[in-house]
DNA sequence: TTTGAGAAACGAAAGCTTTAGTATTAACCT
DNA sequence: AGGTTAATACTAAAGCTTTCGTTTCTCAAA
């Protein structure tokens, strides 16, 4: 039996880290560290123990550049993000992206140029699809 | 000061239960343990202290009923779920819901159907404001 | 009014997450 | 080569989540 994987999400900070490093494409345990917001302060030592736990996941690999380790994606945010609207719409939205969307478009917050954004991508969507 | 709360979201355990207590309005641990899906195993009180953390989280209120506890959820699942898709959309869709909504209808998986139904909210949505 | 069954209250253990300290190692400069 | 600097490896503590056992309480029936 492999690894015994709850739910192959990643935890708060994980996350936190996971989208500096998509930002960055890859980087060392300095780079990461060196983006993350202002009064973060975060210890070098948590970070690279973040870092780790990320690669013993396998959210992420590392090569050696010098003494330093580069890290990298392993997993795609495209492919994260989708991940993370399946878990979501299963625990949450009954499994049906309608009724997603529908929660989405409901909030009154939402400005009236994102639902034009999002008519538009449901309309190119469909229409790759059929045409 | 109040409570130090790191994200107003329900743990994984936590919005399993108020999931079934969503479904049924209101219910006791019995209640709510019976509600839970073939298999799940879970000793009675276990339950009940769930349900105890989560009022004192204040996701529900509980009156007496003769010896029992009737808990009553404080949050409506509506806006549960539009405080998590905001969580979601900050965190990972750079606090853009169309990028989100991007991603959920690229998904191989979704339906026409389900596109469909997407678009019919979205215009719907949109009538309604400007008309 | 005693007692038995079911419920609540409390406490705590096990595992995971987050953070950081200490020890060790590796590269580089002189 | 030796020393300095910066990185990694290892360990562990603190806090949160999930689970359950034990004790106490409460209602109702005999």
């Amino acid at each position: 039996m492999r690894q015994k994987k709850k739910s192959d999400l990643l935890t708060e900070v994980e996350l936190e880290f996971m989208n500096e490093l998509w930002a960055l494409g890859e980087g060392t345990v300095r780079d990461v560290l060196d983006q993350l917001p202002e009064g973060r302060n975060l210890a070098y030592t948590s970070a690279a123990t973040i870092l780790r736990i990320l690669e013993q996941k396998e959210f992420v690999t590392s090569r050696k550049d010098g003494k330093r380790h580069v890290f990298v994606p392993m997993l795609a945010k495209d492919a994260y993000q989708t991940r993370s609207l399946k878990d979501l719409s299963m625990k949450l939205f009954d499994d049906t992206p309608a009724s997603l969307v529908a929660r989405l478009v409901d909030d009154a917050d939402l400005s009236e140029e994102a639902l034009g954004q999002i008519r538009a991508l449901v309309d190119r969507r469909l229409k790759n699809d059929t045409g």
